[in-house]
DNA sequence: GCTTGACTTAGAGCACACTCTAAGATGTAA
DNA sequence: TTACATCTTAGAGTGTGCTCTAAGTCAAGC
């Protein structure tokens, strides 16, 4: 069978995306992910291709995208190409989120690091102090 | 009155770091803020001092440190000098998760470019054959 | 003196994102 | 065939971090 056309069950997709089942028919049936086929009997078999979208939204939730604004861009993808406007800008919302973000993380790393030196030295004094 | 030893009521710390009274009183219920002085009758009276600390929790709590941790490091806070060596650890350790947190988040950002610029070249070519 | 508004507390309620339970159906191995 | 694991659904429960309510106290302005 061509890899790109493996069946995969709900078990399978849950270990390759690191969600668990519970998850995997929770996104589902909030629809994150479109109605699954069910192929012979009422069990879920995945495509690769499902997959892929998994990953991609694993991504959009890593950066902080809300379950509401994911929904709102999976209904999008479902609607076909005349939404690609929308989901750029979508995407460019985001990404100026993601961008400002890591800018105040750097500015936050600084003071840690100024912290850590800090009580570093004091720790040092002290010890030296004992001895 | 000397600038450092302005009293402030818990309104003029909620204008100063954007929390609300109600968070403010929360945040010294669990013992992330410690037992704010009462003068003159029983309402809290800040210090600059108190607003500091406020602002550096703010800060932990952009990195993602949990209430948990905050709570931790606000104990060995109160707990004084000894407790340095503790407090430099959980700094590196939250060092460490911001940095791997920002790469990840450099990573994601990628993506999030790539798309952009391939969805664009896609509405682009669409509107080519409109006309 | 009275109203208005801010303060206090303990504790209830809420939004988000899962996470699990219960009860029943079905497939697989011995 | 029997046992057991895994699937299904609807819906209840959980953890985190607030956020608000209720009921009462207090202080300042009209």
């Amino acid at each position: 069978m061509d890899i790109q056309n493996k069946k995969l069950t709900i078990q399978e997709v849950a270990k390759a995306t690191g969600l668990t089942p519970h998850t995997l028919r929770y996104y589902e049936r909030i629809g994150l992910i479109h109605p699954i086929n069910r192929e012979e009997n009422t069990r879920r078999c995945y495509t690769m291709d499902d997959v892929g979208w998994i990953e991609f939204l694993l991504k959009l939730r890593a950066t902080g995208m809300s379950i509401k604004d994911m929904q709102r861009y999976a209904e999008l993808q479902r609607q076909g190409d005349e939404t690609l406007p929308e989901r750029v800008e979508m995407l460019k919302s985001l990404r100026d989120k993601v961008e400002s973000h890591i800018e105040e993380m750097n500015e936050h790393l600084k003071l840690i690091h100024y912290k850590i030196d800090y009580y570093s030295k004091v720790v040092e004094e002290r010890e030296l102090v004992k001895v």
